[in-house]
DNA sequence: TATTGTTATACTCTATAACTATA
DNA sequence: TATAGTTATAGAGTATAACAATA
């Protein structure tokens, strides 16, 4: 892959470089806030889930006991709450406190507002035509490998 | 930010999610050849350079001490070597092994490869179309924001 | 017996601060 | 004095294995 924006780019390597610019935007609203990316991915996830760690562990791709310890460290910084499940006695149900919740509304508000920043350069039309193209490969990679696509901010 | 991809998506929720895939397959080939996204940066970077460690520690972004550790466990697999600079005796520079590259070309391929497939569904003309897009919002970001390209994969 | 979650352990990655060697 | 790099230390994040409690 090229590293120089003003050469000609393949496809590939537009989409890679664009990849990074837009993942390293999230983790820098969310290191403005003190919290790593994967801890918003967790909050992310908990905006409209109440799941058990085991169904954590499969909607980011971890190890349960890594769940087991990402969530201790939320709950110390009293970003999420731990509650019995009320249908078994072994699971442990994972929620947002209200400080969670408005962390997670203020990293996603200002990383939205970065990204159409970045897309400011584009037409009505090339922005629609650009959602419309994007759309259609991340549908049909979801049907070829599954839910993966839950597993990104939230 | 929605999850579902079925739904209508904006145009920021679209580069997202792509972002995210696209982030976790360069990450699935790194791990697939026992090394972490870092260190396939750090690979990627060395492809065409043989920086210092401070130079490193400004392009990956990172403390130099941060970097002193990454080239420890690099040199450790054989994939870097150190050797000094021979215009400054505090400085060290750091390339590439033989296996250090054949390794980063292993991963660089099969991560192109992938990215290929997520853009099978499009036709040559959506292609690029999508390129010359992409390309004016990465020229745009580069002068808005500087060299922040050279720090991805490579 | 099987499953859920936690704990013990080990390793990678990161930053800050203190240090050595060189400029 | 200033700079390049390393080391000491501390903490987050991750996995594997062993464990306790519950199903």
């Amino acid at each position: 892959m090229s590293d120089d924006p003003s050469a000609a780019l393949t496809t590939t390597d537009a989409v890679a470089q664009l990849s990074f610019r837009v993942h390293a935007l999230l983790e820098a609203h969310a290191a403005d806030h003190g919290i790593s990316l994967i801890q918003m991915r967790l909050l992310g996830i908990l905006r409209d889930r109440r799941p058990t760690v085991n169904e954590l562990a499969r909607l980011l791709g971890l190890d349960k006991s890594s769940v087991s310890g990402l969530v201790d460290r939320a709950e110390r910084r009293g970003l999420v709450a731990r509650s019995p499940s009320p249908h078994d006695g072994r699971s442990v149900l994972v929620s947002l406190t209200t400080g969670g919740r408005r962390l997670a509304r203020t990293v996603s508000d200002a990383f939205d507002t970065d990204v159409e920043a970045l897309l400011a350069p584009l037409s009505q039309a090339e922005g629609d035509a650009l959602t419309a193209v994007l759309q259609r490969v991340l549908v049909a990679d979801a049907a070829a490998h599954g839910v993966s696509l839950l597993t990104t901010v939230d």
